[in-house]
DNA sequence: GTAAGCCTTGACGCCTACGTCAAGGTCAAG
DNA sequence: CTTGACCTTGACGTAGGCGTCAAGGCTTAC
């Protein structure tokens, strides 16, 4: 198929397909003519792709996972720089949390204290829903 | 006090001075040859940008705080406008925040079928300690 | 006069995943 | 032959808060 049909079947723009291309995520055959020429792997590399963006990962992430793929794995995340990559995805997410977290605490804190009695229409950020994530790195 | 003193006594850079400016939150009398003079209330407006700013908030969403120090009120924070902000803010970080913790369960997923045993190194984001936090907007 | 240290206004670079023209080639249908 | 749908590469624009030259003017000290 061409990067029409798989831009379509993939839900994703002519361009973005280009673009992984070009990042060296995807590669295409081309026909006579300079067309690219996809196949239904490729479909799933640009599946899987779309599946870690919508998550939050980069492309530079993605790269293991569509090797992975491509070496003929049934998963993306088969391969152990896959699991790394899940692994270092996991720690950055939870450091964006507490981030998160100390900064609703700090903004909670001072609208707090500027104007008594708008805290009491939020969350508070120590309340018992609302902790650091347990950290917990390997081993 | 010249750019340069303003910049050592705020510990910012005199690029992020000029900036500040240029976006329309700070503004310098002139001396005869061209110099930004600035004074002991620059240095309290500079004080709170930068307060705000490693909270997470934008120069845009600093301006009312800047304003609101300018017309007189001891606190950034004492005027309906930087309340507003901070309701926002409050608003957007909580976004963020669940939008994190899906994140954070769809990777940990997708981690312990591509990898079973390696999720039980780090924490589960649906465990007690890591929650979304409760919706409450105003009223 | 000249070196040093301060200041000025531009203006590009960064980072990420594309969106969006621009200018033009390919191919099948009518 | 023309229209139209498809394809090609190239290249600029976006958002935010500056970093980092570049090229040059002011002031004081020696």
């Amino acid at each position: 198929m061409r990067i029409g049909e798989l831009a379509r079947r993939a839900g994703v723009s002519t361009r973005a397909l280009r673009y992984y291309e070009q990042q060296g995520l995807i590669t295409a055959r081309r026909s006579a003519n300079g067309y690219r020429e996809y196949d239904e792997e490729d479909l799933r590399l640009v599946a899987e792709i779309r599946s870690l963006l919508t998550v939050g990962f980069t492309l530079e992430d993605a790269k293991p996972f569509v090797a992975c793929l491509r070496s003929g794995h049934e998963s993306g995340a088969s391969c152990p720089e896959s699991v790394e990559v899940y692994r270092r995805k996991l720690a950055q997410i939870d450091d964006e949390l507490r981030t998160l977290l100390a900064r609703r605490a700090e903004v909670a804190a001072q609208l707090a204290s500027a104007c008594p009695g708008c805290a009491l229409r939020v969350p508070a950020a120590g309340s018992p829903a609302i902790e650091s994530p347990r950290e917990q790195e390997d081993q």
